[in-house]
DNA sequence: TCAATTAAGTTGCGAATCACTACTTACCTG
DNA sequence: CAGGTAAGTAGTGATTCGCAACTTAATTGA
């Protein structure tokens, strides 16, 4: 059964993910960033977001190191807008919610597709996976206190002897 | 590259998922739907949410068929709010959101972990996976045309031939 | 050289949304 | 029937949103 104490249940970094990607067109900035999207311009004139909401969420974003922000040598007037580490680590989130939204919302897989480079086929859905590679799903998994989990290599070792 | 003809970027799912789960709220009750509450007065003080805002995220859930709401029949007065199938195929997204959070935000991996009931060892962090299971980042990825997609099969028997 | 253009914001303002508290309605329990 | 519980609704300020116009600084063209 999937149900941990209540007391515990704030004790979640799912919070801090919202606290910096949690407004409303911060997941659209960053999918404009991931498909190679770098200014202000552009951002504005794709998204159609307005600007004054545009300049905030861009400094958000950067005040959260999820996008860095820097003044380009060859013309000062522009500012380029890149994804950080920790921005491009968003992706499997964004495209597991791309996944669901094309399953469950627009009912089709959207054009074009994201695959990958080496041979061009598409990537796989994103799931969760066990520890050796198993599709986990919300009845195979259960919550266990850090302290209770025995590392793997005890489990291995123990197996063996 | 990572780069997609930027007319084709509306064409894309994500901004309907956001649409059912970009709220402020909504990952904050579906999360605390996946840990077994289901009843108004649950999630109200479990979350700390105001009501009105509550009632009304639990409707628009409803309405987007990722929450069922029923009357429970021992006890008139009680509404049930359960996941869907569709609500629970947004645990991947919850998790990666959850796992980013862990890594760039909290710091430490959250208490309780989630595991696999069958070994009680940790799920994997969620990754984006060739089809052939090999681990894929930003770099590694494309974006191409569904009609220029080699079916897999063809590919495979091309190599046996 | 100097007017026009471009990039990246900022400001002002009405509309919509948010959160807090109190109230209501239906139902159950003693 | 009195009192309590579950699930909302209503009223009220404080924020935030979205649109359009304006500003500032750098660049380009005649």
């Amino acid at each position: 059964m999937l149900k941990e104490n209540l007391r515990e249940l704030a004790d979640c970094a799912l919070p801090a993910a919202l606290e910096a990607m949690g407004e409303r067109w911060s997941f659209l900035i960053l999918r404009a960033a991931f498909n190679g999207l770098h200014h202000f311009e552009e951002f504005q004139s794709t998204l159609g977001i307005a600007r004054n909401i545009l300049a905030n969420r861009l400094g958000r974003l950067v005040d959260h190191g999820i996008l860095s922000r820097e003044a380009m040598a060859d013309d000062r007037r522009k500012v380029e807008y890149r994804l950080t580490q920790k921005g491009a680590e968003l992706l499997p989130a964004m495209l597991a919610l791309r996944q669901w939204g094309e399953r469950w919302e627009s009912g089709v897989p959207s054009t074009p597709v994201l695959v990958d480079e080496r041979d061009h086929q598409p990537i796989r859905a994103i799931e969760i996976l066990s520890h050796d590679g198993r599709a986990l799903h919300l009845h195979d998994l259960c919550w266990a206190h850090a302290e209770d989990i025995r590392p793997l290599e005890a489990v291995k070792l123990h197996a063996v002897a």
